[in-house]
DNA sequence: ATCCAGGTGT
DNA sequence: ACACCTGGAT
């Protein structure tokens, strides 16, 4: 006997009173603006609330709508999302606000779609917040809490298309058609603070008397997940260069692929076996220098790979010319760089 | 120190 | 299927 899906309207009653406040969401019964919706969606997409709270503010200051994104350079968009990780969707939030202020919001999953960064998951949660369309953006937490109340014993990601299904399911009773907008962030708030990955809260749950796996004692186990294979380990040695006046050398990275798009302190590439002294010194930006070794390594984790790095530091007595590379005063560099690049210039500080 | 979560593009 | 980053939990 499948299990089926509560009755949306215990959710809404529960979102009605235990509602998160955050920055994005209006206090009141007014439409969401659909920019500051995408915006927080997307920044939502690789960071925890608490991270993204500060961050979504400054940025909203900085860029306060679709037109002021649009005609921003990308340097600034980058010095913007510096340390938020996952640089593809800060050059795709760029690109798709260039499309918006050229074609306006599209109110449709369909339309919302084909924006640059817009994936199935955003394009439902901007209907459904922005534009009160009948549809449930899945993400991590909706898929974890359909898994756990229809008890859904596949593992992740084979399961997503299932789970991403059942829970459109809502939308077949008339409570979730009528606020499909709260019912998206009840399933949100629900997901963070009650039906937890681990240790969920079910005695608090809204749900908990319609919920499959609670009922066989299983939900703190789902949902499954197919193991990962592990990250092997790369190695780069990357070189600190000071000019007389104090400026570091720096250099902006390929606009895709890996931190595609950022600046870098230069170095050697990433490979995955260590460099011996002599050779990493055929990728040192400026010839003939004396390089100074700071003592350790810095360790910075990938997706698929872990990064080691060592740091070599050199002093200039003048101005020199570097082509391909920038001279940068060290503090604007680093606000402007991605954290793996703190943990390298951190090895310098001790050095 | 180690593990883990998390959407989109290709 | 795999590339893509970081911060928070343990």
């Amino acid at each position: 006997m499948t299990p089926s899906l509560p009755d949306p309207a215990l959710l809404l009653a529960w979102y009605d009173r235990h509602r998160r406040v955050l920055p994005w969401r209006g206090d009141d019964a007014s439409r969401p603006d659909p920019y500051r919706v995408w915006l927080s969606e997307v920044m939502l997409q690789q960071t925890t609330v608490a991270a993204v709270g500060p961050r979504y503010t400054r940025f909203l200051a900085r860029f306060p709508d679709v037109q002021a994104l649009a005609a921003a350079g990308w340097e600034e968009v980058a010095e913007e999302w510096a340390g938020l990780g996952y640089y593809a969707r800060a050059r795709n939030l760029h690109a798709g606000a260039k499309a918006l202020a050229a074609q306006g919001f599209p109110r449709t999953v369909e339309g919302l779609r084909a924006i640059p960064g817009i994936g199935p998951y955003t394009a439902s949660a901007v209907a459904a917040i922005a534009f009160g369309q009948p549809v449930v953006p899945a993400d991590g937490n909706v898929e974890r809490v359909v898994a756990r109340l229809m008890r859904e014993e596949t593992p992740l990601p084979a399961a997503k298309p299932r789970l991403t299904a059942l829970a459109q399911g809502f939308m077949a009773h008339a409570a979730a058609r009528a606020r499909p907008s709260d019912f998206a962030q009840a399933l949100f708030d629900l997901g963070a603070t009650i039906c937890t990955p681990r240790n969920p809260a079910c005695a608090l749950c809204p749900f908990r008397d319609g919920c499959s796996a609670r009922a066989a004692g299983v939900q703190a186990e789902l949902p499954r997940k197919t193991p990962k294979r592990a990250r092997p380990t790369r190695h780069g040695v990357h070189f600190l260069l000071f000019d007389d006046a104090g400026a570091i050398l720096v250099r902006r990275r390929p606009p895709k692929g890996l931190l595609g798009g950022m600046l870098e302190i230069p170095g050697t590439p990433w490979r995955a076996t260590a460099w011996a002294a002599a050779e990493a010194l055929d990728h040192a930006p400026l010839p003939g220098l004396a390089w100074l070794p700071s003592p350790g390594e810095a360790r910075h984790g990938f997706t698929h790979f872990e990064l080691r790095m060592t740091l070599l530091t050199a002093r200039l007595p003048g101005p020199t010319e570097a082509p391909g590379f920038a001279w940068m005063d060290p503090q604007a560099a680093r606000a402007a760089m991605p954290s793996a690049m703190h943990r390298l210039l951190a090895l310098e500080a001790i050095g």
